[in-house]
DNA sequence: TATATTGTTATAGTCATATAGTACAATATA
DNA sequence: TATATTGTACTATATGACTATAACAATATA
């Protein structure tokens, strides 16, 4: 469900966060959904238990998740405010950074958009 | 004429890295051009001396840079060779790298097409 | 030559992140 | 009730990033 990138930089933690509050935004996880154990999920993303409790944690402080000793990790009922501010905020960092990796090699944008159309072709 | 954003979680001397290379990729910054000085981007950026040097040193290691103590630090003249397998599959690879950190975000190749597009029109 | 400027090196300390391992507490389930 | 499953708490350790500070080395310039 969630996908870690260990060369990004940022931490293990915030991108749990961020994922599991666009997963919430775009409805992919419904109020009263179980979410993966903090076992499971340190297991599915080869990081520690730790780290997952760690930003359950701190979803559950934002009043996004509840978590029930014994029973699980879920869905608040409260629905809480993904922004779609937020969300372009996300799309143009990813864009940013493709674009100096990609320019420092002397691609251009052209060049990704060919490409990234290959792609999308052999879908 | 560099900006860390401290927020972003990604380390400054990657971001000043990746800056200096989307400038050079851009053109903004061509080979001979002079970079600001070690402690003037510390100021500059408000950060530490050692974080530039870092920096620096990384980008001149990777053969983009050419320092010259008591002078500065220049872009390097030798342009980067790899031939034309090399360039495909480093492009494979950033757009590898792309796509799934969006697609972890939830964007599809069309969101990460458009976004693109906007970028190539204001150019 | 003398001085300033530039990059370099080194030491030490703080903080955040992540890991490993162990044990405990609450709930669900057989 | 007994057991498994879930989240929680804790200690210890390691590493990376960043900072603070000081001294050193090479070059440019007055």
């Amino acid at each position: 469900m969630f996908l870690i990138d260990s060369k990004s930089g940022v931490p293990f933690y915030r991108q749990i966060i961020e994922q599991v509050k666009f997963a919430i935004g775009r409805g992919e996880l419904q109020p009263g959904d179980r979410l993966p154990t903090v076992r499971q999920l340190a297991v599915d993303l080869s990081i520690n238990l730790n780290t997952v409790i760690r930003a359950y944690r701190e979803l559950e402080i934002e009043g996004m998740l509840d978590t029930q000793q014994g029973s699980g990790t879920f869905v608040s009922s409260r629905k809480p405010d993904i922004n779609g501010l937020e969300r372009q905020r996300m799309l143009d960092q990813i864009l940013t950074d493709m674009l100096a990796r990609a320019s420092s090699y002397g691609f251009t944008i052209d060049d990704l958009l060919k490409g990234l159309q290959q792609r999308k072709e052999n879908e």
